[in-house]
RNA sequence: GCCCCCGUAGCUCAGCUGGAUAGAGCGGCGGCCUUCUAAGCCGCGGGUCGCAGGUUCGAGUCCUGCCGGGGGCACCA
């Protein structure tokens, strides 16, 4: 259930109007926009669907839109104070104080339930991400996978989906074999195996682990797993991100038949895979992969494709509508075959994403720091977190587009870590609770309750500006969930910052007369406050009382 | 060679799936603390939105081609 929205009542009325104008037989192509103009002086919102419906009505846009004017103008009677047509056809809405006042209204009873629920057509949606093996610690990188996917999940969940979040690992397998071998190879003091890992943290292990040069590889792996695993989660939990489910690969593998047989068997019924030079193949051509991709090797042991198969299907079984999975750039070939694996198996591949996440450059000053966990060169994201801290680092793996690499300049990083954006929304918030702190509860109780003595004065720019910028939240969350971008999120939070500081400073609101006034401003302070600190959390970061 | 992502201010990046005179942070320069938190605020400077065509009332945004950067093209995951 979607809570009461101001702006999306007004973007219906106009879409009702443009109706109404257009004798409903020929609606808009594309549903009309309604923005905040960006220059002054053109009113609070504008639209272009006198433009849009021109084309199908046969008439002048600027005439469309006066006729979408005087629509609009008696459906929100008293909200509208007047419209304006404007340049090649866009209509121009001059909201009146009243319908601020109404807005802040709406918005705080809403409460932290504000900007939720907006999900038109709910889904059961498994995000699962980082995922990454317990053969090391987790790298900068899995940083900006875990801060994707975690706040995507929230995003959406926010949104109205019902979502999971899921961490999917191989325990078992060559490169676990590998791992093994090289602990007991660094405790032994002996050469490591050909393609070993090479990180200090080996050594550690070995260091770690009684008799481990006794002991046989294969144990020894077994073990280095706990613990690292033990120290991935440790990480994960510091960083905030938290998984439903921890899913073990090996589980695939298990019984007889396991479910990696059963995906096999079903793929080879339906004609998609078919037996060449020793192997069993996938025919991923047929939807669209260059060439075809190996199920089973020659040897008869099945590759992680087979397993990754039987693993959306077991996430399709368990009810699941959707599956977001994002994943590294150098994946994306990948996305091709497991999409085509589900369409193989009848299912849609439109609802299996895979959303690619460019690499994490870490920088220190002008030199690249190489990221590989083989040859052992990396910065761990507990070394991250330890230099600059959680909320900063999950606010600044959430500040670009996914879809960008990131550059992230470690020496910037911890020298102006108290410059970080973060501090600025943080501080925003803070300095709100203070301010309603010094008003105190009564005064804050009472000024929230009296929403009928609002209409007083005219209001200041700032105040109608916070208004509309705390208005757009709804919009904010539907465009960060549907596109899967939690980056939008970050954006807005700083903007919604920036605007409220404005604010701040333009007036005056512990103390403000005449009460009305001060009643209006609290009200406001407090919404800013419950949106600062929802838009906070969505990214996983905290928002502090006090500074 | 084929496929994916990206070229926007000195640097790092937003830009609301096509709207009006393209924005922010950082860096530079100059100002502002007897008044609700100066982790802040104000001002100045800074742009052929990679290049060239095309689509239309209108393009940073969509299409095509080129140039440049990154990534991928395993019986590794």
């Amino acid at each position: 259930m979607s809570a009461p929205d101001p702006l999306g009542e007004l973007r219906d009325a106009v879409l009702d109007a443009a109706g109404a104008v257009s004798g409903g037989e020929h609606g808009p192509p594309v549903p009309p926009t309604l923005e905040q103009p960006k220059r002054a002086g053109l009113g609070d919102y504008s639209t272009n669907a006198g433009m849009l419906l021109a084309p199908a009505l046969g008439a002048p846009p600027r005439e469309i839109a006066e006729r979408v004017g005087h629509e609009l103008a008696t459906r929100l009677g008293p909200a509208l104070d007047r419209t304006e047509v404007a340049g090649p056809g866009f209509l121009n809405l001059f909201l009146s104080d009243r319908w601020h006042r109404r807005a802040v209204a709406t918005m705080l009873a809403a409460s932290d339930r504000f900007g939720a629920g907006g999900a038109e057509s709910p889904e059961r949606i498994l995000v699962e991400f980082v995922s990454a093996n317990p053969t090391g610690p987790l790298v900068a990188a899995s940083g900006r996978h875990a801060a994707y996917g975690d706040a995507l999940a929230r995003i959406l969940a926010f949104h109205g989906h019902a979502v999971m979040s899921e961490y999917y690992f191989n325990d078992a397998g060559s490169q676990i074999r590998l791992l093994g071998e090289s602990v007991h190879a660094r405790a032994l003091g002996a050469q490591l195996p050909q393609g070993g890992y090479e990180g200090g943290y080996i050594t550690e292990l070995a260091g770690e682990i009684p008799d481990a040069a006794d002991a046989d590889a294969a144990d020894l792996a077994a073990r280095a797993v706990d613990l690292l695993f033990a120290s991935i989660k440790a990480t994960l939990d510091r960083y905030g991100v938290r998984f439903e489910r921890f899913f073990s690969e090996r589980v695939l593998h298990e019984g007889s038949p396991s479910a990696v047989e059963r995906a096999l068997a079903q793929l080879i019924e339906g004609g998609h895979a078919y037996r060449s030079e020793g192997a069993l193949w996938l025919r991923t051509t047929t939807f669209g992969d260059d060439k075809d991709r190996v199920l089973e090797r020659s040897n008869g042991e099945p590759t992680y494709l087979a397993a990754d198969v039987a693993y959306l299907l077991n996430k399709r079984d368990r009810g699941f509508e959707r599956q977001i999975n994002p994943v590294g750039a150098d994946h994306h070939g990948y996305a091709v075959r497991l999409k085509a694996a589900f369409s193989a198996l009848g299912g849609d591949p439109e609802t299996i994403e895979l959303p690619l996440l460019q690499f994490v450059h870490l920088i220190e000053g002008t030199q690249k720091a190489a990221m590989s966990k083989r040859r052992g060169e990396f910065v761990t994201l507990d070394e991250l977190l330890d230099e600059i801290g959680v909320d900063a680092t999950r606010f600044f793996m959430l500040q670009r587009s996914h879809d960008r690499t990131l550059d992230l300049d470690l020496e910037l990083a911890r020298r102006e870590s108290a410059e970080n954006p973060v501090y600025y929304v943080q501080y925003a918030h803070a300095r709100i609770a203070s301010m309603l702190d010094r008003a105190g509860a009564d005064r804050v109780a009472a000024a929230q309750a009296g929403v009928d003595d609002w209409g007083v004065g005219e209001l200041h720019v700032a105040e109608r500006a916070l208004v509309k910028t705390l208005a757009a939240f709804p919009e904010e969350v539907a465009e960060a969930a549907e596109r899967r971008a939690p980056h939008r999120i970050t954006t807005y939070a700083l903007e919604l910052a920036q605007v409220f500081t404005a604010f701040y400073r333009d007036c005056r609101v512990v103390g403000a007369t005449p009460v009305a006034v001060e009643s209006f401003r609290i009200a406001l302070s407090v919404t800013t406050k419950h949106t600062i600190a929802s838009a906070l959390s969505l990214l996983g970061v905290s928002a502090p009382e006090m500074m």
